[in-house]
DNA sequence: GCATAATAGTTATGCGCCTAACGAACTTGT
DNA sequence: ACAAGTTCGTTAGGCGCATAACTATTATGC
């Protein structure tokens, strides 16, 4: 592959990050949240309360991020961090109801962005453009293992599905 | 718009937007660098020698990011910084040799980048997917005034184009 | 010509995300 | 049953990126 058409792909990756970021921030500086917290209750909305490790996992951060992201969203009100009865390591972390109504609002907001971000393509482009993205997204993945062989890539014998039908 | 296809879009380009940055990370550690710088030293090589300002531009970050990437760039020898000539309060960069050699492994790196990243893609959608990206971008684009609208976003008159050809 | 505005750069601070290193609790092998 | 390994969470430190506030220079208006 040349250069120029990588490094096509590789900024219109960057820029897109940006910029999708950059207006999540926009949108959610009303609300008093940060980029990245918006996943996490939306995560905690979809699921119920669940463990940090299930968290980082679900949102693909390092439990790091996770510490310290949920203690501001409890030092917030939007969550609650109880200690799992179960496993006295873990500690389950849940909407709070100020948090849940605070995720309707993200939820919104969420809709907003995708319409906008959506704006000026085909009906055929939305709906196989999030199958595209995670195909992207699963082909640079390095959290599971990616092949393995060694680096020697001339061609990956078995590549991701185009997308799933 | 309903939340789930939203959600399924806002989270897609979330994910890749981590993922891909990420594999850049694990794909310059060797080199020394990290993600974000490897944009810098790109367009350096692309555009020549300018003035911070304009990288700022180019590179569609802000300034003060500039100013910190830039620093640590020339303490680690692979840009130079001097006074412009002819204006005082500008500072002009530019790749040092060694700066350029780094710059030269980077691309190498960038079209692994690439052709993992487009793994299992058929070429037509190899060859739409920097334009649809850019236009995913741009219609989040916060830099430039959005629209002159008013917020009611019941539906943008004049949309971006789909691909321009 | 000079006050005013715009621009280039920096510093300070905050957040998300990362890796490395650690202690505490659970799981396993034998 | 107990040592060894694994998992959960935290702390510490670093980078990219952002905004806010500041200085120094250049451009503009009258």
């Amino acid at each position: 592959m040349d250069f120029d058409q990588a490094d096509a792909v590789n900024q219109a990756i960057r820029l897109l990050s940006l910029r999708h970021r950059a207006r999540i921030a926009e949108l959610l500086a009303p609300l008093g949240l940060h980029p990245g917290q918006e996943a996490l209750l939306l995560e905690l909305a979809r699921t119920g309360p669940m463990i940090q490790a299930q968290l980082s996992e679900a949102l693909g951060v390092e439990r790091p991020s996770v510490t310290l992201m949920a203690r501001k969203l409890e030092t917030a009100g939007h969550i609650r961090r109880s200690p799992a009865p179960d496993d006295q390591r873990a500690t389950v972390v849940e909407l709070t109801d100020g948090g849940r109504a605070l995720t309707d609002q993200v939820k919104q907001l969420w809709c907003t962005l995708a319409q906008e971000t959506l704006t000026g393509l085909t009906a055929q482009t939305v709906t196989e453009l999030p199958g595209l993205l995670k195909t992207l997204a699963g082909n640079v993945d390095t959290r599971r293992p990616r092949h393995r062989r060694t680096p020697s890539e001339t061609r990956a014998p078995e590549p991701h599905p185009e997308h799933r039908p």
